[in-house]
RNA sequence: GCGCCCGUAGCUCAGCUGGAUAGAGCAGCGGCCUUCUAAGCCGCGGGUCGGGGGUUCGAGUCCCUCCGGGCGCGCCA
């Protein structure tokens, strides 16, 4: 990598002086950075700026001795100037030939160029998505989905070993009054009259799933006792709806290596063996709890819950010492009843989970955010740390059409699902706009806009991009040019700024990936690939106007030029790659289209 | 009340973990076709980076405080 050898250079010199005694050897690390402007040179480094408190003299005059070394150090006549300039930056401008066999290496690459290895293999498990098996996939989730799997992607391609997990909640309440609402339905379609209680799904698919239960069970458990039938119920339920749940998720092309089960954890006994060890370790102790902080004026608010009856807030409670790490109080992991909570089992999960892999990522809901504090808590308490847990906190998705709202609520059962949106604007769109925020900013979702096939749809903008460079492929072709092989000399002719420009974005795509995958931020990809389209169309009007485009009267320019494009379209496909998003060889044209539509 | 997130051009948002003169798209106005797609590009106008303090060579970015919006604050999951 270009900028990995700038690195080393600046490394390198750097310790020569402090082995020369010309500064202290134990620097704060310095940083390398790409300049806007194109006159600051290829990077700016910082060296001298934040070497000079500790040196004790000022940042320029530092500055000129790096120089000094610098230039020592650099035997192979990488960089061809170095200036000092501002508060004392070092641009560094690098001799031409060394970002030309960069391009070189990145055609030379393939569909490889931007995996690299500052993962050092690490091992990392990304829990993503991990959506109640209660019913279908909403757009909320959608967004968790896409977000997550662009995390994975990312830290695949920066050489983390990774392993893609759904934490599957089959165990608690909620899969309870699945079951529940199932039999409901199942009683219906006996030919009962029901009333479907304010605490149960509504949804169709309940009723689909209270069929198959009737055609596998008959009228079996018509009058059963609740006892009989709801764990079964409740399995045969989950079951069906991870199907669901599964094919949503083909739809927008995601996939799991692995499926954690709550419930098995139970059974497995490892909730058990866990909650013995904290006892153990004394990180639990049977206590009460603080009452609950209610807002100014309001009365108290009492917790409602799933309280057995006869079970009163002032029993005890097997509370973990959470607020010793951080937390603002300590948090139960056993009901007044006895039963576990599904913090216990969590953390029993992560703690398994950490067992598995170095790194942990957990992409969560934000209304699961004042969840995190005791999340890492239990990390520290554990003996891990939470710094071995990332948690990337997903903003909810407003869904509009033509700038108007679409209304959702849960309660009346007018969630959007994630598949009528995907049906609708497809997998490529849906990844895509996704990913054209940041994941902490909330995302409005113009289900219009993601169908348009316009320019104002980013996604169809990069599409078209690829599709325009294939495009001069097939033109060169045709035109019985040669496909080029790498010439220095002729690659030497690529002088324009927006040659040198394309040159360089291409050269520094590996660093934009692992840079997106360090941060966890999927979204950086996104705006990157709009940014060097861009750059590109400008670059190819310009041309166009000047009668000269890609392929021209010099052959070795031509050459270089249509190098250049096969090395930009092979960066555009695997920053797609990275997205999970196509990348089209040719775009059906309006016209074409409307021809279709008129036959 | 407490905690977390957000506040950047008229609108929607980037801003590379603290860098040089804060960027892009849309909307508005004005231009550019001999199709290797005008499904594109160029130009113009537009800003107290919510307000105020602080940290340092340097702050949109970090700390404090206030204002405004969102989410959370269960023995639910």
């Amino acid at each position: 990598m270009v900028r990995d050898r700038v690195v080393e250079i600046f490394r390198k010199a750097l310790a020569k002086g402090a082995a020369e005694g010309r500064w202290p050897a134990a620097a704060p690390a310095f940083s390398l950075e790409s300049p806007r402007d194109p006159k600051h040179g290829d990077f700016a480094v910082n060296a001298a700026m934040v070497l000079s408190k500790a040196a004790g003299r000022p940042p320029r005059e530092l500055a000129q001795a790096i120089v000094e070394a610098v230039r020592a150090v650099d035997d192979a006549g990488d960089v061809a100037t170095l200036e000092i300039a501002g508060p004392g930056f070092i641009n560094v401008r690098l001799a031409p030939d060394v970002w030309l066999r960069a391009l070189e290496r990145a055609v030379a690459a393939g569909a490889g160029w931007g995996r690299t290895k500052v993962g050092e293999g690490k091992k990392v498990i990304v829990e993503y998505v991990s959506a109640n098996p209660t019913g279908p996939m909403h757009v909320g989730h959608g967004r968790n989905a896409v977000v997550g799997d662009g995390v994975q992607s990312l830290l695949r391609w920066a050489g983390f070993d990774v392993v893609r997990e759904y934490y599957v909640n089959d165990y608690g309440a909620q899969v309870q009054t699945l079951a529940r609402s199932v039999h409901l339905r199942y009683q219906e379609l006996h030919g009962r009259t029901v009333t479907m209680p304010p605490k149960s799904y509504p949804g169709e698919y309940v009723r689909d799933i209270a069929a198959r239960l009737r055609d596998e069970f008959g009228d079996r458990f018509l009058d059963a006792p609740e006892a009989e039938w709801l764990a079964l119920f409740r399995d045969r339920a989950v079951q069906l709806v991870l199907g669901l749940i599964r094919e949503d998720l083909a739809a927008i092309r995601i996939d799991f290596d692995r499926w954690s089960s709550e419930k098995a954890l139970y059974e497995s006994g490892t909730v058990d063996r866990f909650l013995r060890s904290l006892e153990e370790k004394g990180l639990v102790y049977v206590g009460k709890l603080p009452p609950p902080k209610s807002k100014k004026g309001a009365p108290p608010a009492q917790p409602q819950g799933d309280l057995e009856e006869g079970v009163s807030l002032s029993d005890d409670l097997l509370l973990f010492r959470s607020s010793q790490y951080g937390d603002e109080v300590d948090r139960p992991v056993k009901k007044a009843d006895g039963t576990t909570t599904y913090f216990c089992a969590d953390i029993a999960y992560h703690w398994d989970k950490r067992s598995r892999a170095d790194i942990l990522v957990d992409v969560l809901g934000a209304d699961h955010g004042g969840y995190v504090p005791r999340l890492e808590a239990a990390l520290d308490a554990l003996g891990a740390s939470r710094d071995d847990l990332h948690v990337v906190l997903i903003q909810m998705v407003n869904l509009t059409r033509g700038g108007e709202a679409v209304k959702m609520s849960k309660r009346a059962g007018t969630v959007v699902s994630l598949r009528e949106v995907v049906d609708e604007v497809g997998a490529d769109a849906t990844r895509f706009i996704f990913l054209t925020r940041r994941s902490d900013a909330q995302l409005d979702f113009d289900v219009e806009l993601a169908k348009r096939q316009t320019l104002d749809n980013p996604v169809f903008y990069v599409q078209y991009g690829h599709a325009r460079l294939a495009a001069i492929a097939r033109k060169a072709a045709e035109a019985g040019v040669p496909v080029p092989a790498f010439d220095l000399d002729a690659a030497r002719t690529l002088e324009a700024p927006e040659e040198q420009d394309l040159i360089r974005r291409i050269a520094s795509f590996p660093d934009v990936v692992s840079g997106a995958a360090l941060a966890y931020e999927p979204h950086r990809i996104a705006f990157w690939l709009q940014e060097t389209i861009a750059a590109f169309h400008s670059y190819y009007t310009q041309g166009k106007k000047s009668g000269e485009r890609v392929i021209g009267p010099d052959p070795r320019k031509t050459a270089a030029r249509l190098f250049l494009c096969r090395a930009l379209k092979q960066v555009l496909a695997n920053g797609l790659a990275v997205l999970g998003v196509a990348a089209p060889d040719r775009m059906e044209s309006p016209e074409t289209r409307d021809a279709v539509e008129d036959a």
